[in-house]
DNA sequence: TATCAAAACTGGTCGGACCAGATGAAGATT
DNA sequence: AATCTTCATCTGGTCCGACCAGTTTTGATA
């Protein structure tokens, strides 16, 4: 009945990623570091070695390994060379024991994203959008009170991503979807720390600011919720 | 001789993948549309229903299709549900011809990253960075006849990549390697509009404001450069 | 010792076989 | 006639073995 949508049984290709994911991020193999071959590790493994192939170009994609075709796979120094996959094989796979610098830094990214959305919508909001977003507010009250924690969090993300949106900057749309995952554990933490009423009235507080075209209003909003949220940050870890 | 690395043979993969996203971004399926079956495509391409698989999962990734399991792929609504992969289609895609929004929200966005990067890194800059920089920026003087620009793009590019990794914000180099595909376009046509020699006087100042640990400084002469280069493309293009 | 060809690697690509969920039409039940 | 059930036939999902083509090592030969 529940809306857990685990997977029952992972492939081979989910349970490699996973493992060779684990081992470099545990330190097991250091950048540079030659990795075992496909065939190697395809038969220590039990699977076909195109099955161990995919995995690595996936791995490949997610910045933490480095393809020398013909020669060999290494161990990428991924802090350097990866990119938004690399943060979010991190967070899904550490969880919320994401660093305080990290998640300040994502944060500050968001803020220069949203900030600018926000300007933007300000000044080009119709009533329609002021009508649509007091839509989506109402429907995320109404069943924030059965729904998990974390299918909230997915409507928390959609309700700013619709700001990117209805702004006209669509290249905003996009950044903010690419740190889909990453906005997720952040909304988790946030809707824990704060409950869900408080993060609803924010929401409509927003929608006042932009209603009323006030672009630092809205601006200051994000900005001190931000910091705001860095402050019990602190508090919490001390 | 050349530094080309045209691949000769496409793979069937490379072909299909092409042909789907060209199809896609010009227009000739809509958002909502039910592609043809991965069994139909295969038969008609002459390619094995596995390629087109595989194939389908890239353009998903790309943000330019959706797929529903064990029912159909259909054409998805890029601008809203598109990540920074979609960005890159894009203008792998149509090359030169990016929009002069498109191009504003891009640099807007470099210089949320990269200023903070820059902020960051004057406070903490040891004698070492700067020697580095200095060193790096001689690199490029040295080489830049004798390049072509695309390649003198990418030197660029990690010069003020290596401000993000300087800068100890472990995440902004991630963000900034996202956004490599896009910015090498920047770069190449940033080159082109002011010339080598220009370019690499900037990169000088900016190690100097860095060595005086003047952030403001160092803040607007990107923001400057950035909003300069806005008002040169719309010369340009009038 | 230096050279160079062959053997033994490496990753790269592909298509066929098979699996399982989704769908819709035909037939049975009410 | 309306509804429910069943099942053939769609769909994508996964995997493996065969084969291809560079790269690296080996070792015989000059």
């Amino acid at each position: 009945m529940k809306s857990v949508k685990k997977k029952p049984v992972p492939t081979h290709k989910e349970v490699f990623v996973k493992r060779i994911t684990r081992e470099i991020l545990s330190g097991k193999w250091n950048p540079g570091d030659k990795l075992p071959s496909e065939r190697e590790l395809a038969a220590e493994m039990g699977m076909g070695k195109t099955v161990v192939h995919n995995g690595f170009e996936q791995l490949a994609a997610m910045g933490l390994v480095y393809i020398k075709p013909k020669s060999g796979i290494f161990v990428a120094d991924y802090m350097k060379t990866g990119n938004i996959e690399t943060l979010n094989a991190i967070v899904n796979l550490n969880g919320d024991e994401l660093g305080r610098d990290v998640v300040e830094a994502i944060l500050d990214l968001r803020l220069a994203i949203e900030g600018m959305a926000l300007r933007a919508l300000c000044l080009c909001r119709s009533e329609d959008d002021i009508a649509h977003l007091r839509s989506i507010t109402e429907d995320i009250r109404d069943c924030s009170d059965n729904m998990g924690v974390e299918e909230l969090a997915e409507r928390f993300f959609l309700w700013h991503r619709e700001i990117c949106i209805l702004s006209g900057k669509s290249v905003l749309t996009l950044f903010m979807n690419t740190v889909h995952d990453v906005s997720i554990a952040f909304w988790v933490k946030y809707l824990r720390m704060y409950g869900t009423s408080f993060a609803i009235e924010r929401l409509e507080r927003f929608i006042g600011f932009i209603e009323a075209r006030d672009c630092e209003g809205a601006y200051n909003l994000l900005a001190t919720g931000i910091d705001d949220y860095l402050a019990n940050l602190e508090k919490q870890t001390m």
